[in-house]
DNA sequence: AATCAGATTGGCAGCGCTGCCAATGTCTGT
DNA sequence: ACAGACATTGGCAGCGCTGCCAATCTGATT
């Protein structure tokens, strides 16, 4: 026997679709239809296809199907999704939650994360929109200008999640941000509290904790208990930057009898700063969160918190993304949790 | 004069590369030379194209030029990263490390969430692979025997992240499980606590963990103080999980004298389940946690732990991908925090 | 004034796949 | 046995962009 090692392929050629179509002696259409399952075919065929993309390995490429079929219905099963921050659990909820949906609907997603910039989410809408995607999922309903204009020129689907306060581009997902600003206030004044102070983040950044700041600072005042006195920590939330915070703002004003914070870790924060300064919780100072993560549930005493509807929130944006309905704001609430801290 | 309206276009086609020529009266590559920044054209050329750009409002199509380029050098410039879960601060780390890397060599990235099942992580490989990505960034070094065939046949660059505890397939960027086991399990015993015990989450599904438990169970045992008792909470870890194990486990061995935890989420459980039931830390019960998450440094006493270098192992990651050095096991470390808990 | 290297530029063939349409094959009923 | 209806199938023109190569233009040089 002859064995002569052919020449090594100088650069081992990806398979492709016509690869298969050779391999299984049938057209590529033919192959096309039965990998999408699309059209019809004969039993006998699809085996043979099923046998040849087996044989010879093939992955199909996705970049040429969707270029091929732009245009056209099933042509970009894909959507963007742009957050603010990888940190916070909020937003890994958010995208746990659409991409559950958009899985089941055969959509891909490309995520982008702003770091709450809104040149830098600008930047992305024009990075995401050269995927040719079928939607974009945004967070919030402040954007640039610029990336106004580019939703808008995009003519595409455009979800924004999380805040209903304002008017939205197209459709709007999420709850009232003030609203939660309002009924944490009455809460803390229902329950006889009225030296109350806040403890936030980097407010500049995180719009919808200003939105909550907001109504709940309009409450107290409207309630004739203003607000005594804020305390806001540079950078993001976290449970150091809160207990610090507290710490800070304890000794300005040590009369105050309850704390709102701007989200549950630094309200976890400020717990810490309690526990270990032997502040009675609640009886010398009330706490009071915003978002109902688990760990504040876990809490000694838990946390008296908001819960949102973080996964639901994803859900139905990607849903209302896939479907094509009307333009529409979909406000999916919240449910105040009354721990043990307020 | 005859205004007559044209017949509304019947479907808006969007602007592609050849309007922009048209417009700035150059030919196609010209255009696509200027947008790529790349051969050499005036400045004129360029000023003309960048206003074309602008009036027309063009988006470059990326899926086009990935389909074109493809081949090439410049061609794939995009990487899929697959990981088990959003739940996890840590997984949300190592992405944050990852994308920072990739953005700054001009990567985009698609990401996959396993939720730990390894078909499932089977199947996103599938699906990651057909975007033609130039490598793929995994977790851990198991993977089913037909994502590992599916990995070894791309022929791209892989890397597994996180685990060094074992042979990979190409490269390898993480520390090792199994010694972060040991060296926890020494720190106890220096400290003289005899009688340990573990709280883990489901450890089936999270085989670092399980390579942590490993070496902690047979260190202690070399030591001749075996591990006294497990509690395995079921499901995903989190606070709650780690409070109701602990408790559980307290009651069938109310003798132990130390606890390690599958992680921090787990220990902080426990911290408060001790806080609760006025159990002193670490006076009669000492934890141990893994991960050192912020949230551990805030607490009253700052959670003794173990460190783990996450968004260095996810630029690392990036980083080699974009390279391209030989196969190797790049071991990052860790760092054992002592905190006041143990 | 002729020459030549280097800077600019445009044309065009694909990249791998899908949509469209015409060409078969298959199975009824009459 | 034959038309008509439907099931299957293959060919081929793009999708929008990039790589390659040849054509043209620019100065500087001899």
């Amino acid at each position: 026997m002859n064995v002569r090692e052919p020449p090594p392929e100088p650069e081992r050629r990806l398979v492709t679709l016509s690869d298969v179509a050779r391999e299984a002696g049938v057209g590529e259409s033919t192959v096309s239809r039965v990998l999408r399952n699309q059209g019809s075919f004969s039993k006998r065929t699809q085996d043979r296809v099923a046998e040849a993309v087996a044989r010879l390995g093939y992955v199909p490429n996705r970049l040429a199907g969707m270029l091929a079929g732009s245009g056209t219905t099933a042509g970009a099963k894909l959507v963007g999704i742009i957050i603010p921050s990888l940190n916070n659990i909020v937003f890994p909820d958010l995208l746990r939650g659409a991409n559950a949906a958009l899985d089941r609907d055969g959509f891909q997603s490309v995520i982008g994360v702003s770091d709450y910039d809104p040149e830098r989410e600008e930047a992305l809408i024009g990075a995401l929109l050269s995927w040719r995607p079928a939607g974009l999922i945004v967070t919030g309903l402040e954007h640039s200008a610029g990336a106004v204009a580019r939703l808008r020129a995009s003519g595409i689907r455009i979800v924004e999640m999380i805040d209903t306060d304002g008017a939205g581009l197209d459709i709007v997902v999420g709850f009232s941000n003030r609203a939660v600003g309002c009924d944490s206030a009455r809460h803390l004044l229902a329950r006889g509290y009225r030296r109350i102070g806040y403890v936030g983040h980097d407010i500049a950044r995180d719009l919808r904790a200003a939105k909550r700041l907001a109504g709940f600072r309009e409450t107290l005042a409207l309630a004739g208990h203003p607000l005594a006195e804020t305390e806001i920590a540079p950078g993001p939330s976290s449970a150091a930057a809160g207990r610090a915070a507290l710490a800070r703002l304890l000794v300005r004003r040590p009369d105050l009898d309850a704390i709102y914070f701007s989200n549950d870790d630094m309200a976890l924060g400020g717990y810490f700063h309690c526990l270990a300064e032997g502040i009675a919780v609640p009886g010398r100072l009330a706490l009071f969160g915003f978002n109902a993560l688990d760990i504040a549930a876990a809490m000694p005493q838990p946390l008296t918190t908001i819960r949102t509807p973080r996964l639901e929130i994803g859900t139905a944006a990607a849903e209302r993304l896939a479907a094509d309905g009307p333009a529409e704001t979909v406000d999916l609430g919240y449910e105040l949790i009354a721990g043990a801290t307020a």
